[in-house]
DNA sequence: CTGAAAGCGCTAACAT
DNA sequence: ATGTTAGCGCTTTCAG
């Protein structure tokens, strides 16, 4: 039914092979007959079959991302960087959500490892040994964001860095009391995060109380959510007559938790206390958090590009890209006019 | 190098046809030579060619799914509901995310045409007359999900008795002068929002005062946007000295917006007017936003079951079905006590 | 430079 | 019931 290099070839006058080559832009053809094949295919709306090109090619032109499917904002984004520039090389994403690892894995062994995908993104989850040396033998490109492995690249967020801007930035403002609400510290970026938060505290001289420190035991979503968020600061309100006058929160989503309960005791922010965050995601703006950008979009764009490297060039040594993220200013340190909080 | 059914065939010593068979589930062959074959092959870690099967059979057991990229929530709920049952029915999906109709177009005519996908999903978007004659031409099944066309099956949700239930909550909560605010006009949910009200507004013999009805004139997202909302609220504020005591506002994204305004003219929410909205996307919940939930994650389910319908069973007359949204009661109507209001 | 032919891995029709 | 063969549509030798 479908118009094949068949039809062009006969109706070109031509053998199938040489529709072949102009089709692929082989340099062996006359430029006559390449114009003949060109208007002919053009003539016939002629359009090649992906799947028999990947068969003959041993190349399927389609990327694989998976994806924790709970988490929505942040990987709207980077998916989006991810999809415009594989779509800009001429390559198809197919998208795989999960919801535990196990989930992952029985999608990697069932539908990776024949011919369907050249190469594949995993997202923010950790890799276990098996998969990560299945990965290894079979030769399969992968690349890794927001998650790392020493043997395959990645592209992360330099959390130490991040935390380190978020926090002097409290520093600068005066702040000296500072305190810091966890996730859960079974996560990588989550204990990142709180290693470098005292570092920087130490380096500028400034105590830790340890009482301005809460981490959530919360499992769901490894305590990044706005009730880990609300609970933490209801404890740290419960636990101390005396507050800090700054909080450093572990992502956004607890952020607008911690707005929660301190509303509730009527504490204003950032009046009395000043809030930092990290993630800047989409609800961020909305709530005038002064929060730590990640650049998602580009972290998308960047790791296809590394994929697709790996795929077409295989001598690739692994790289592991770090992104700084960046402190976007609204209202929730209240040094900025345009924002007065909360901004709903 | 990776193993194929010859491999099988040899090491079990049959024929490809008889490997294909028993792993086809063929009825038509012995339980000794099935067992014989399963266990080769699973000896062998054999994992079937995606490709080369669907060259073979014409069917790639993979749906796309075309969603505007820009407008996030909604999608994302409706794509997990997708994507999913997708998994559980052995199909992939490919996720395209586009910018504009062009740009939808563009990809349905390289893509689509040829094998890639058995069929396709389209979210949001208005089927331009061109695009519709083409897939009726090539036969392609063609569900579209929050968007309708009269030749094509599609889930959709109704608009007509989402606002008759929000509309009559306001009303039944005791609300007489009632005001609306919509989005561009242009937009067919937006319309439908507004005919609905008017409708709703009269069979309970309310009277509508033009003055409290604001529609927005903005193209960005066809005026669903936090910004378009705001405007909408200013403007209604600038031109009456007398408000209403309580609006519907056509979607929760511009409720937000409108909220903020009325926040800066010190007019408290639920006490000085009551507000419900539409959509009941995430960020709904934390604004304490009453409002229409759409069941999306439902319907990304049943657009698939559809579009899998329409592939397995050629024949299938096309269905349009339509979801009612449900009310959400939370706190801009004042009547939830668990919600105390803003709750962010 | 170009036509013919082999083969990618699998399914399905055709024999037996 | 099972082996054999012919494609599916394309790329890529291999001759010429």
């Amino acid at each position: 039914m479908a118009v094949t290099i068949y039809d062009i070839a006969r109706e070109a006058k031509v053998g199938i092979g040489t529709v072949s080559r102009v089709l692929n832009n082989s340099p062996k053809v006359t430029d006559g007959t390449r114009e003949k094949v060109l208007s002919v295919a053009k003539k016939l709306n002629y359009q090649p079959h992906a799947f028999a090109q990947a068969l003959a090619r041993k190349r399927s032109n389609t990327l694989s991302a998976i994806i924790p499917f709970f988490t929505n904002y942040f990987f709207i984004e980077v998916l989006q960087g991810a999809q415009e520039t594989l779509v800009s090389l001429g390559y198809d994403l197919i998208i795989h959500g999960v919801n535990s690892r196990e989930q992952m894995e029985e999608y990697l062994s069932k539908s990776l490892k024949k011919g369907r995908v050249d190469g594949t993104l995993i997202f923010s989850l950790e890799l276990s040994d098996s998969v990560a040396k299945e990965f290894l033998e079979k030769n399969i490109p992968l690349v890794l964001v927001d998650t790392q492995h020493p043997k395959f690249t990645s592209i992360s967020v330099d959390n130490f860095e991040g935390v380190r801007i978020a926090t002097e930035h409290l520093i600068n403002l005066g702040h000296k009391k500072i305190g810091m609400i966890t996730a859960n510290l079974k996560s990588v970026p989550a204990k990142e995060r709180l290693i470098g938060f005292k570092q920087v505290m130490q380096k500028n001289n400034l105590s830790i109380n340890d009482r301005f420190i809460l981490s959530s035991s919360q499992t769901k979503n490894d305590g990044f959510s706005r009730e880990a968020g609300y609970e933490s600061m209801k404890q740290m309100l419960q636990q101390n007559s005396e507050l800090p006058t700054a909080i450093f929160v572990s992502s956004d989503i607890q952020a607008i938790g911690v707005l929660a309960a301190l509303r509730e005791h009527n504490i204003s922010v950032p009046h009395d206390i000043a809030l930092v965050s990290f993630d800047d995601i989409e609800l961020s703006k909305y709530f005038g958090l002064t929060t730590m950008r990640q650049p998602m979009y580009k972290m998308g764009e960047l790791a296809v590009h590394k994929a697709i490297q790996l795929i077409e060039n295989p001598g690739t040594v692994l790289s592991s890209e770090t992104f700084t993220p960046s402190l976007i200013v609204r209202g929730t340190c209240g040094q900025n006019p345009a924002y007065s909080f909360p901004s709903n």
